[in-house]
DNA sequence: CGGTATTTTGAGTATCGTCAAGGCCAGTGG
DNA sequence: CCACTGGCCTTGACGATACTCAAAATACCG
C-alpha cells in the first residue's frame, strides 16, 4: 500500500517546460505563465498521486516515469483502467469527485497545475485548450484500444494485445522499451497481481500465458518484469482479431527496428 | 449488412434544437447559428451513419434512437467498442482519419455538423466549447466503465454487468427501458452476436450465462432482445467487484423504481 | 406459410479459475 | 554472515467454466 505523500513540492517557477514535446510549442506567453503556476512533484513507486475520495484541486501531467489510473473498489480492491505515460494529462473527469485514483506505478516526476488558474489559462490560449482537447481525445481512443484487447476471449490473447500495446502505443518511453537488433525489450510496469485484474483474469493465468509465450518463441522472459519480444508477428497473430499491421504506431514501431542496429 | 446509405438529409434550418436537452440551453444566437448549420438525418437500424475508411467530414450528435461505435477489423467482422444514446457526440477523434464507424443500432435520428463550420463555432462560442467537452469527458468515463466491466473473469459477470450499464447508465431512453412495478424492462440493442464481441466471448457463452442469470431469478428473458430485470441486487452481485450502490445513476434508478407505480 | 437469420441446446475438449504448495528475491534482525 | 520473513512469481492438480463444432429450435420477414 502506498503512503498518500504529496510528493516533493518543488520550488514554483523551476520548472522548464520547453523540454516538453506539448507544452514546449505553445506561444511563449503562454508557456510562461504556465511555467508560472506550475508546481513539480517527484513520486516514488506505490505513491499516491491523487486519491478517488477527494476532490482533487490540481490537473498534473506526466513529465517522467509511468502512472496507473485505478478504480478504488469498495472492498478495498484496485482496479486499473490505464496508464499514464510520458506528456500524459490526468485530473479532469466529467463526474467529479473524482472517481478514479492516480498511483506512481515507476518512479515519476509530475507537473501539477492548481485546477482554477489552469482552467482560466484554458480560456485565454486556444492553443493550450486544442492541446488539452487533443490529449483527451487521444486518451478516449486508447481506452477504446484497451476494450478491444480486453475483448479477446482468451487470455493468451489478451496478454499479446497487452504487450503489443506496450510495444506501439507507448513507443517513446525509454522506461518502458529498449529496441535491440531484432526484438524489443520492454518493461513491465504493473506487478502479475495488477496486470491480472487489468486483464480480467488471475495472477496464475497470467504467469501461464506468459510462459506459453515465451515456450512458442514469440517472447523471453528476462526477468519477471522485463519481457523480450522476438516476434511482433507472432504476437500480433496471437491477438487474433487485431489489425496492428494498419496502425501507424505499428509502422513507426517496424521502422524503428529497422534504423537501430 | 447495413447499406452505406446516407440517410434522409433533411432540409436545411428544418431541425429545432430547443428540444435538447444540451444544445437547447445554449445562447439564443449559438443555438440559431447552430440550427442554420445542422443537418438532420434519418438512418434505419443497421445503416452506417459514418464508415471508418474515410475521413468524416462531419461531426454528429445522437437525437434518438442508438448508434454503436465499431471498430472495422481487417478480416471484416466488426467489434463494437460503445453505445451512443441520446445527446451522444461522435466524430472527434484524436486519430483522424477515424479508426471507428458508427452504425445504427435501431432507428436513429442524428444530427449532423459539417467540421468545419461547426469548429469555427466553437471558437467563437465558450459555452459550446465547454459542452462539447463536457460529452467526451463523459464519454472517457463510459470507456472506463466498460473496462471494468470486461475485466471481470466470468461471462456471467460482464453479462451482469453490461445489463446493469444499461440499467444504471442510459436510464433516461425510453428505446431501452420500460420501468415496471418492481421490475426494469430492456431492450437490448444489439444481436448476441456483437454482445458476444463486446463482451469478449462467444454467442452460445452468452446465451447460456442469460439463461442462467433467468433460472437465478435474477431476470426473465421476454423476447430473446427484451430483459426483465427483477432483482437489480442480485445482478449487482454478480459483478462482484463492483460498487454500483454508490454511483449517483444507481440511486436515480433506483428512485426511479420508487416513484413509479 | 415458407425461408432465412438468429438464438438455443448438446456434447466434447481446452482453457481457465481455484486451492495449495513451493521457489525466488529483498529487506530485516539476529 | 546467515536465518528469518513477507511479498511476489511460479508450478501443480482438480474442477468449473467457457470455447468449439454441430444440430435443432425459435423468431423474424416477407
Amino acid at each position: 500500500m502506498g503512503q498518500a505523500d504529496d510528493g516533493d513540492r518543488g520550488s514554483p517557477g523551476r520548472c522548464n517546460l520547453a523540454d516538453f514535446r506539448q507544452l514546449g510549442s505553445l506561444p511563449h506567453e503562454t508557456v510562461s505563465e504556465l511555467e508560472r503556476i506550475c508546481r513539480p512533484r517527484s513520486f516514488r513507486a506505490g505513491q499516491i498521486v491523487a486519491s478517488g475520495g477527494d476532490n482533487p484541486d490540481f490537473v498534473g501531467f506526466v513529465a517522467e516515469g509511468i502512472l496507473r489510473m485505478q478504480k478504488t473498489l469498495h472492498d478495498g480492491r484496485q482496479h486499473i483502467v490505464g496508464l499514464l505515460v510520458d506528456d500524459d494529462m490526468f485530473g479532469r473527469s466529467a463526474d467529479l469527485p473524482l472517481e478514479y485514483s492516480v498511483e506512481a506505478a515507476t518512479d515519476a516526476e509530475v507537473l501539477t497545475f492548481r485546477r482554477a488558474p489552469f482552467e482560466a489559462l484554458l480560456q485565454q490560449c486556444p492553443e493550450l485548450d486544442r492541446l488539452v482537447l487533443q490529449r483527451i481525445l487521444n486518451e478516449l481512443d486508447r481506452a477504446r484500444d484497451w476494450m478491444i484487447i480486453l475483448a479477446n476471449p482468451h487470455v493468451r490473447g489478451r496478454l499479446a494485445g497487452f504487450l503489443m500495446m506496450l510495444c506501439t502505443r507507448y513507443p517513446t518511453i525509454d522506461h518502458v522499451l529498449r529496441i535491440g537488433r531484432s526484438s524489443v525489450t520492454i518493461k513491465v510496469p504493473i506487478s502479475r497481481t495488477d496486470l491480472a485484474h487489468l486483464l480480467g483474469t488471475r495472477t496464475e493465468s497470467i504467469s501461464r500465458a506468459l510462459h506459453a509465450l515465451a515456450a512458442d518463441g514469440s517472447i523471453v522472459i528476462r526477468r519477471p518484469d522485463v519481457i523480450e519480444v522476438r516476434d511482433l508477428v507472432a504476437l500480433a497473430a496471437e491477438t487474433g482479431d487485431q489489425d496492428w499491421a494498419n496502425t501507424a504506431s505499428w509502422q513507426q514501431m517496424v521502422s524503428a527496428l529497422r534504423s537501430k542496429p
